[in-house]
DNA sequence: ACAAAAGTGTTATCAGTACACCCATGC
DNA sequence: GCATGGGTGTACTGATAACACTTTTGT
């Protein structure tokens, strides 16, 4: 009793994944490889984002939970549909031609992406199932499908959403210090920001709690650690309209 | 020879139109209407957002502009695809079904919803084709579908885009007083803003130009014209990141 | 005692808020 | 000359930006 697929659609996720300990902002990504009958040279050899099609009586949502789950083991993620990919030219360069006749699928599909967020560390990578690897979001390998782009749009998406919505936190385990707070946010846009600064600007916030806990096992003077409370910060945000162009 | 679509798959377009004279944000909605054969009541009526399928050689972006120029002829506005909406059930109840059945389409089709920004006066309705009508996003009639669902993340989704992106000025003419911005303002969030503020705000902001002309035609003192300079708002805006959560 | 990272304070400038009256025009 | 909506100013408060040194800990 094989799923019915709906046809010529498909979900594709971008699997972000922080990296505390390098300080990058990384990218889950599966390789996509054929080898070649009469040479040394494979085929197809380069990395794609993992997806999956529709099944009938499946929401999207859950189309995309499900094949995160099968990549990664994990749940209950902050999820994002971002964008719809419906180019009919997307899947049309050299290489994805030769995968699309070896893997026989249709060639004008749609796909549905999102974007999801965790930490690198969360991950317990099975690479007897699937060849993935993280890839730094600005050191990514050659990419197949419009793959590049998409991965493209999602960062952008999550940069724009992250300078006016808590989803950094989303990047961060549940208990973190001041210092990892700024490295996500440079990491993340690529900026410098004032330690001083920073650290007044967060601290003010309700939202942001302070614990009864240092972190422990760094070599040198523990931190504080802090929690973000998504309660206090709903309960703060009702109906706040400030307009900011 | 008949067009080719895409199965399973539809565009379903949220037109937004301001109405400066009645400083109202309105929705254009298509009559849905089917009559019994043994009653004087129809067993359908009530409203749509216009939508159709997408064509096996056309972009999804070059479907919501096809439909949109049908509907009202017009071209080149603001365009935002905000959302799929995949629910299995989303085309399930009751008058759906009857529809459906009259109509011969697909009950498991996901739809592409976008959002189009543009001012009700530039419309000119051709009610011998469609039966249109403007609402209020604030009194909308009974909908079909899961299109009220529908409108009200597209509305979602405009207001908080509108706080932090210059897009209210698409449901402006070019030029445009102070008071007609504000207007815009309240009646898209709802709110009240503080006249004298709001004004100091805005004209302190270069990519904001005063024209050398004054609006004419009201009955009392004439006030001046104002443009929002695209240009000048992009080249300030070049990476420059704010983090405000 | 030293290296490493955590944590702290001040001043100046800018933006936001609250609030009430005068001005220019058409009729 | 008067009604109508356009347009203006000030004082207070809070946020942001620029800037460099001290503290705490593990080794």
């Amino acid at each position: 009793m094989a799923a019915v697929i709906i046809p010529n659609v498909s979900v594709d996720c971008v699997i972000f994944g922080a990296d505390i300990q390098t300080k990058t902002l990384n990218v889950l990504l599966i390789r996509r490889y054929l080898e070649s009958e009469n040479s040394t040279t494979p085929l197809v050899d380069d990395y794609v984002l993992t997806g999956y099609h529709i099944l009938e009586n499946e929401n999207v949502d859950e189309t995309a939970s499900r094949v995160l789950k099968e990549l990664t083991g994990l749940d209950n993620l902050y999820k994002k549909q971002f964008k719809v990919f419906g180019n009919p030219n997307r899947l049309m360069n050299e290489k994805d031609q030769i995968w699309a006749n070896s893997q026989n699928f249709n060639k004008r599909t749609l796909t549905i992406a999102y974007y999801f967020l965790l930490q690198t560390h969360d991950v317990t990578l099975d690479n007897d199932k699937f060849d993935t690897k993280w890839f730094p979001i600005n050191n990514l390998p050659e990419l197949g499908f419009d793959h590049r782009n998409i991965i493209n749009e999602a960062y952008a998406d999550l940069k724009e959403k992250s300078m006016h919505q808590p989803i950094i936190f989303e990047l961060l385990p549940d208990k973190f210090t001041i210092k990892d707070l700024q490295n996500a946010y440079e990491s993340m846009l690529g900026i410098e920001i004032d330690n001083r600064n920073f650290r007044r600007k967060i601290i003010t916030k309700k939202y942001i709690v302070k614990l009864d806990e240092k972190q422990i096992g760094n070599a040198k003077k523990p931190s504080s650690l802090y929690m973000f409370s998504k309660d206090i910060y709903q309960k703060m945000n009702k109906e706040n309209y400030i307009v900011n162009i």
